[in-house]
DNA sequence: CGTACCCGATGTGTT
């Protein structure tokens, strides 16, 4: 009894948790062994890192714990904040070990980025590493026969590399010694492996083929009881956490709700200049972090997009930009998320709710790194919602997706994607992810880009996407919350992370119960948000390819660039759009028409045209008719020139190839114009969506004779808000 | 409507 009191307060963070998690005798007995083994461990980690950084050197605070945890148990989770040194850990450890002949290390880690950063630090420390992925296809068998020679020390790879069949063959042959398995951003776990990583999930795959003897350690900045259990799933159980408190001290947290976009943009704006230093603003699409840019820009606050998608050179000069504090704000998504690190972060605006508060944790903790004060502001309105739900809702493939695109498979062996998409009529979205699905669960599989169907009994695994659903929905309601929360935001925070260790920061809107950015908005800024939203047009660029028979061919005639007045959803005019077509009152309002009619010229200034035709309908003349009354106050010629012969609709086409193809086959010309060649026309319609019928329309039009087709839709809905 | 891996696939245009 003395000895194990003396051990908890020699190594206090290891052995408070060994005690809490082990049976006590069991305890006991494992504290004589370790006790000289982890004399051994001590005395080796502080040689390596008196190497490197001097004979003064010492470990940072739980970090040599860590090491300790790490080469004593054979699972073990570390969870610090971003900036702590992780890192240094597995480099120790991976000396240690390799000093004792015990092997290499593995590096499971999530981004290319990250890796090359690691192998950087890793230089210091005298490590030779390399890299398991798709930068290195060529070289892999060269890698393993390396490993298999012990020619390096550590190994980064990627889940998707590391679970090739024939890199896992080499790993579980046992001509590999493998001391040390380190997944990396473990949280990535359950964030990404059961949706949209699959590989993730399969890391018990090749844990298990490993010899009992190989140590695991996961590290991550937020760890709560879910990602706890995920990893544990992966592991095998009976993982050891060595923990530090996730507090950050610097945040002043504000939490505002707001009934729409414009009062959150003028919210933005009234404020905005008034923080000191450089920061950053979340959202959850792309589409607003462009258009927030653009917003702040226009009135002179210097701001650059960030998301997946844009080209890579412009994202690297925004961070730099940014880290230089030449910009005052970057407008992003969840791309801006691990491995960013600038310590002068002096806000954080999440323009909508984060879907779970582990991320939102992550996101705000990007603030105040080094600063004393930082404020962060948690935006809300009930689009928020909407976004998230519709993130959760299609993160598994449906019951009915799945079955056809599987019978599809069955139907058909040795069938490419394409030719799926041209057999079932789903969103190829949700084709895809119906067959990341199958594939992944091994009911099919891909041989040269043809899938076939694999001898193992269909099924649908509804319990387990249900309960990682349902978790879901749980995590976003306890996000929600925080706008009803009457006590400390950050305690609920950080509580809700499970580290129970936080006191009242004394900061936030209800410590001082008082708001530190007022939400009476004033008009002027009301006013510049009505004038930028309602004002934005939307860019129709033409379709340039079209499937013809089999295969993708050029589209002989073209349209011209074309625009569509607003986003169906979330926009004023959208809603009038809505309105006129759902409404009460059929029609459009003279609102719209005016609108549309002071538009027009503007956007086709320079552009000769003289025609403007409509879109044809079976069922309704609304588009028509409006095209008229547009034809009449532009003066520019009505005339009608396209006709429907079909009676399906073009909503109903769900895939690209369903909609090219329905498009093709729905419009025909009437022939009842003398000249058309040389004339410029408009091709009105009320919604562009997939945009093939404007192009099969465009391209009837070009071939009948006219010069240049113009389209021009009153809403797109290309993207659906809900 | 968002995150990242992958030697996406396939046609077109340039050297």
């Amino acid at each position: 009894m003395i000895l194990l009191n003396l051990l908890i307060i020699d190594n206090k963070l290891v052995y408070r948790h060994i005690y809490k998690y082990f049976d006590l005798k069991i305890g006991l007995d494992m504290f004589f062994i370790n006790k000289k083994n982890n004399d051994d461990i001590k005395t080796k980690a502080y040689d390596i890192l008196h190497s490197i950084y001097g004979k003064n050197a010492s470990f940072r605070e739980g970090q040599y714990e860590a090491i300790e945890a790490t080469l004593s148990h054979k699972r073990t989770l570390v969870v610090q904040k971003t900036g702590w040194g992780k890192s240094l850990i597995y480099f120790v450890c991976s000396k240690i070990l390799k000093a004792q002949n015990k092997g290499l290390t593995i590096i499971i880690s999530p981004l290319l980025t990250l890796m090359e950063n690691q192998i950087e630090q890793a230089t210091q420390f005298n490590l030779k590493c390399e890299q398991l992925n798709s930068s290195t296809y060529e070289r892999h068998e060269e890698i393993l026969n390396g490993m298999a020679n012990n020619q390096y020390d550590l190994i980064f790879a990627t889940p998707e590399t590391l679970c090739k069949t024939n890199i896992i063959t080499s790993l579980s042959s046992g001509s590999i010694n493998i001391a040390l398995i380190v997944v990396d951003e473990a949280h990535c776990i359950s964030d990404w492996g059961h949706d949209f990583r699959l590989e993730y999930t399969k890391i018990k795959d090749i844990i298990t083929t490993l010899p009992e003897s190989t140590h695991i350690l996961a590290t991550t900045a937020t760890a709560n009881n879910i990602v706890i259990n995920d990893i544990n799933e992966q592991f095998g159980g009976d993982t050891f956490i060595s923990r530090g408190s996730l507090t950050r001290k610097s945040l002043n947290i504000q939490t505002s709700v707001f009934n729409d976009d414009y009062e959150k943009y003028a919210f933005i704006l009234q404020h905005i200049q008034s923080i000191p230093g450089t920061g950053i603003i979340y959202c959850l699409t792309k589409n607003d972090c462009e258009s927030l840019s653009e917003f702040l820009n226009m009135h002179n606050i210097s701001a650059r997009p960030f998301y997946s998608g844009l080209n890579n050179d412009f994202n690297n000069e925004t961070l730099s930009l940014f880290k230089e504090n030449k910009i005052k704000a970057i407008v992003a998504t969840i791309k801006l998320a691990m491995g960013f690190d600038k310590g002068d972060v002096s806000f954080v605006i999440n323009y909508d709710i984060p879907k779970n508060i582990t991320l939102c944790y992550q996101e705000i903790g990007r603030a105040g790194r080094n600063i004393d004060n930082a404020y962060i502001i948690i935006l809300f309105s009930n689009r928020d919602i909407k976004i998230n739900n519709f993130f959760i809702e299609q993160a598994f493939p449906t019951e009915e997706d799945s079955l056809d695109v599987y019978n599809c498979v069955k139907n058909n062996n040795g069938i490419t994607k394409r030719a799926i998409q041209s057999l079932v009529n789903i969103q190829s979205g949700k084709i895809n992810k119906s067959i990341d699905f199958l594939e992944h669960d091994g009911f099919i599989y891909k041989d040269n880009n043809k899938y076939y169907t694999a001898p193992k009994t269909y099924f649908y695994n509804k319990e387990h996407y249900n309960a990682i659903t349902k978790q879901r929905y749980e995590d976003l309601e306890n996000m929600k919350n925080i706008i009803n929360v009457k006590t400390c935001l950050s305690k609920y925070i950080v509580n809700k992370l499970d580290d129970t260790t936080a006191q009242n920061c004394g900061k936030c809107t209800n410590c001082r119960q008082k708001l530190l950015f007022s939400t009476n908005l004033n008009e002027q800024a009301l006013r510049e948000a009505h004038n930028f939203i309602d004002n934005k047009y939307i860019v129709i660029e033409p379709r340039k390819m079209w499937l013809d028979g089999q295969s993708n061919k050029k589209i002989p005639l073209i349209n011209e660039i074309g625009f569509a007045l607003t986003k169906y959803n979330n926009s004023f005019y959208g809603d009038l759009v809505k309105q006129g077509k759902y409404g009460d009152l059929k029609g459009f309002s003279d609102k719209l028409l005016n609108k549309v009619c002071d538009v027009i010229p503007k956007l086709f200034a320079k552009q000769k045209i003289l025609y403007i035709t409509a879109v044809p309908s079976k069922n309704s003349t609304l588009v028509e008719d409006f095209t008229k009354q547009v034809a009449e106050k532009l003066h520019l010629k009505y005339i009608k020139i396209l006709e429907k012969i079909t009676n399906t609709h073009q909503k109903d086409q769900q895939n690209s190839s369903y909609q090219c193809s329905h498009a093709r086959s729905s419009f025909k010309i009437i022939d009842n114009i003398q000249h058309p060649h040389n004339y410029n026309i408009i091709l009105l319609d009320d919604m562009k969506d997939s945009g093939w019928t404007l192009t099969v329309c465009g391209y009837l039009l070009r071939e009948y004779g006219f010069e240049k087709v113009f389209p021009f839709a009153l809403a797109d809905s290309s993207n659906k808000d809900d």
